[in-house]
DNA sequence: ATCCTTTTTGATATTTGTTATCATTAAATA
DNA sequence: TATTTAATGATAACAAATATCAAAAAGGAT
């Protein structure tokens, strides 16, 4: 795969943000370094990057894609209630692979914890709510 | 919640149902019950029932969110090639929260080991592509 | 039953995230 | 340098989901 200015920049950008942003978010961000980039070379790249394993395509829950630069094997949560998506440490790994005990014929690759649950600003919010 | 016709099908139909369907597939089936049913009927009533509990929302990858009509706790395998949806019986589970090292500052409610894999049909293709 | 209020429905328009198209530009190769 | 190949920017097209709204259905009160 050719590296481009503009492919190179968004690599870039994706590794330094830990946020998983979607790919307008990302936009943005790039934009201020290549003021002329097209959206759709946000997505196309993005694809590409993820078809090559350089990154991670996220598609959890809420209409938006999210994409991580960190693709060492960790899990993730996402809020409820705004979609935002983090980093969880968790103890090291349990296999997958083990906890099944019937796959339906499936041939099975991969196993991920996903979990739920609610952010720090998700959760302030609630609170006053409440009061 | 009221109970209408409409409502009492969908509900019937996706429990009956083992797919894991997709609006437009369930909207298919229920249509032969009822054939002046809109489409929008389907996907208004799907959403209110997930919000009540009585049935799953599934948003894993692909574009189309799918729907179980089974509460009870399980698994899911989703298809990387087609993305069909199939249940996976596992070994009694593990807590999730017990795996969480750093949560980040959320509210952990929930995990769920989500995998990949390839399905019964899919590896057929796969098989008379490399013959 | 009749009247009134609320909810739901069917048809369809709108929105939204993403993908496809295509002429132009940039990069690689000979 | 000329030729081929890939990537880009602008924007159209697409598809799934949601919003709108008048009409119909359901429920409750009298
Ligand atoms: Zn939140
Ligand atoms: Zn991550
Ligand atoms: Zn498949
Ligand atoms: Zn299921």
């Amino acid at each position: 795969m050719r590296i481009t200015n503009q492919r190179e920049i968004i690599l870039e950008e994706l590794r330094r943000l830990k946020s998983h942003p979607t790919a307008d978010e990302l936009y943005e961000v790039v934009k201020k370094r290549l003021p002329r980039i097209s959206i759709a070379t946000v997505y196309r790249n993005l694809e590409r990057l993820s078809e090559a394993g350089m990154i991670h395509k996220l598609e959890y829950g809420g209409r938006q894609k999210r994409f991580d630069g960190d693709v060492t094997p960790h899990c993730h949560v996402v809020c409820v209630k705004c979609g935002r998506v983090s980093d969880v440490e968790t103890v090291p790994e349990v296999d997958a692979e083990h906890l099944v005990v019937d796959s339906r014929g499936y041939k099975i690759f991969d196993g991920v914890i996903q979990f739920e649950g609610l952010c720090p600003k998700c959760q302030l919010l609630e609170e006053k709510k409440i009061n």
